[in-house]
RNA sequence: GCGCCUGUAGCUCAGCUGGAUAGAGCAUCAGACUACGAAUCUGAGGGCCGUAGGUUCGAAUCCUACCAGGCGCGCCA
């Protein structure tokens, strides 16, 4: 609707130069925006004052030009107003909103899917903890961004792949190893002091206990070094395979698993450093590689070899996206910790010496969680091994609250997680606000059937006598989701669907509780069925998005 | 010290890339079930949009300087 009216008045900006009504300006980008007033129509634009300063003319008098000469071929418009400084107000005319109903009875659950995107191969990469422990609620917060927006890209015309990176080479996982072998050893009776850097969590005591268990002690006389890699292994496979399970209970799956250890394979990364040296980005100091990321804006350059010749995380990760564009994406989007956010300078400096558009690579920084408690913060240290998982909060307050809270909050704020109001079925507690509107609509579904009425189709209806102000109010609130679901992808702000389906959901109750849908009224009875039927397929297709569930009783 | 992010109702936050009288939820107060599900609804109060300048027809939004909080500033990842 946004996208017919901005064509609409493009094409009469250009009717009225070609009258020489207006001086040959630039067309502008044309702004339609929802009026926060309803008295302002259904939907209003600014490009009259946009153009004023352009054609220095009296933007009232350029909004007149743009009325006069709009041509409405598809006749939707019911009035068109000036209003204010030179605001162009659209009211639409009250079938427009009718026909929403036969396009989501239609589409069904495609509706509301847009085509931006263009089928442009596009890769989400998220998540990509260590495996070196278990995944906590900071992990979460991302997993949740990351695999919502993934389905946001795909109903808006992307090919999306979701990728986790699995940093397997460096050296916190030899320092994974060097702990198991610690409580390997404890357990079997000896007696020694923790070792620096390492991992005092429970879960690696159990994987310690297992090895003894199924390969006794036999690793006490072995080599200390070649002890720690088989470790190593062991302790990150059965971490990783961990990871998987709660992210698979959490709904969130990848479509592939990178190890960092294949950028290794082939002297991989050393040729990237050697090719990008003799192109003039990288130098040498006599000891060290630096990369000259102070050529894009960069604070300082930085070291991609090491004085103990080992190449650094971030060369790693240069090869890492060079690696990405090699697998054709289009448009890279990475999600990170904000506290990771000094990091994205280098990176950016790293894609554009490779050849690539600083837009090539999206960053979403994602703020931290402060996991509360009744209201009081829960302590914890990743160091000592006390944090609250993944796992623990997916068990305490279940898969649906925990994604709709994460999804609450724009990334880049802080966001507060209560665990006894995420647990709580009442009504601080939103993602049940939104379920129940959908499990309502479900159960007049059902009263309507065991009554004998046939659910009628969009053929058998009235739609004019969908005239109360909340129906309209639902139309084109339905009318609006293609459009939220753009302006979302396009910003990348998955936020703004959870705040869509609350204004939604809120305009249903109102309407619910002051107007029965099923009456004596037949005809009546018959479009307002239909109206909640369409109600109940957008709530469920904005659900399916967040991968949340839409049930049909609570 | 430098850089990035955030300051909006008592609390938690939106505000659609500059629009019209700044909005939700929670909390508080007052109401609505012999009604298709009260996990709901109706109404009320509550604001110098951190402060001070600037840009223009118009600023919570953009620029500058301060103030406050968070996070970075490794040859860690």
């Amino acid at each position: 609707m946004k996208n017919k009216l901005a064509l609409m008045i493009a094409d009469a900006v250009t009717v009225c130069t070609k009258k020489g009504l207006l001086p040959d300006v630039q067309l502008p980008h044309i702004e339609i925006e929802v009026p926060a007033n309803p008295e302002h129509g259904d939907y209003a634009s600014n490009t009259a004052m946009i153009l004023a300063s352009q054609a220095k003319q009296n933007p009232r008098k350029i909004a007149q030009a743009i009325q006069e000469n709009l041509a409405d071929s598809e006749g939707i418009i019911g009035q068109i107003q000036i209003a204010g400084p030179g605001f162009l107000n659209f009211r639409l005319k009250d079938n427009v909103w009718q026909k929403i109903l036969r396009e989501v009875l239609d589409q069904k659950n495609r509706y509301g899917c847009v085509n931006v995107g263009g089928e442009k191969k596009v890769q989400v990469e998220f998540v990509s903890a260590n495996p070196t422990g278990p995944l906590h609620i900071g992990h979460a917060r991302g997993a949740v961004v990351g695999d919502v927006l993934s389905n946001l890209l795909t109903a808006t015309g992307y090919q999306v792949s979701k990728e986790y990176y699995i940093n397997d080479a460096g050296n916190q996982m030899n320092n994974l190893g060097k702990s198991v072998l610690y409580r390997y050893r404890e357990l079997l009776g000896e007696k020694m002091e923790f070792p620096e850097n390492c991992y005092r969590g429970d879960y690696i005591r159990d994987i310690s206990s297992d090895i003894i268990r199924e390969q006794g002690n036999r690793y006490l006389t072995e080599n200390e070094d070649e002890t720690i890699s088989c470790f190593n292994a062991i302790a990150g496979g059965v971490i990783l395979e961990g990871i998987k399970q709660d992210l698979q209970d959490f709904g969130v799956t990848f479509d592939c698993y990178f190890s960092e250890k294949e950028l290794y394979r082939e002297n991989g990364v050393r040729n990237l450093l050697v090719s990008l040296q003799k192109q003039g980005f990288i130098y040498s100091d006599g000891e060290t590689l630096w990369f000259k990321t102070t050529n894009y804006g960069d604070e300082k350059d930085r070291v991609v070899i090491r004085k103990n010749g080992d190449p650094t995380y971030f060369a790693a990760d240069i090869a890492y996206h060079r690696n990405k564009f090699a697998r054709g994406f289009d448009l890279l989007i990475d999600i990170w910790g904000a506290d990771h956010h000094g990091y994205m300078p280098r990176l950016w400096a790293a894609i554009q010496a490779l050849g690539h558009k600083k837009d090539d690579l999206k960053i979403i920084l994602v703020q931290l969680v402060n996991l509360l408690r009744a209201g009081e913060p829960v302590a914890m240290s990743t160091r000592s091994g006390e944090f609250v998982t993944l796992r623990e909060v997916l068990d305490e307050v279940g898969r649906d609250a925990a994604r709709y809270n994460f999804l609450m909050r724009r990334s880049d704020s802080h966001l507060d997680f209560d665990l006894d109001v995420a647990k709580k079925q009442s009504n601080e507690n939103p993602v049940y606000y939104v379920q129940y509107a959908h499990a309502r609509i479900c159960s007049i579904l059902r009263m309507a059937t065991e009554r004998g009425m046939k659910l009628p189709s969009y053929g058998d209806i009235d739609p004019a006598l969908l005239v109360q102000p909340d129906e309209k109010n639902l139309l084109k609130m339905m009318a609006r989701y293609p459009e939220m679901l753009e302006g979302a992808a396009r910003t990348l702000e998955v936020h703004r669907i959870t705040f869509y389906l609350n204004e939604l959901a809120g305009i249903f109750h109102g309407y619910y509780n002051k107007n029965k849908v099923v009456s004596e009224e037949a005809s009546l009875s018959a479009a307002r069925l239909v109206l909640v039927d369409a109600v109940r397929i957008v709530l469920s297709n904005a659900l399916a998005i967040l991968g949340v569930s839409a049930p049909e009783k609570m």
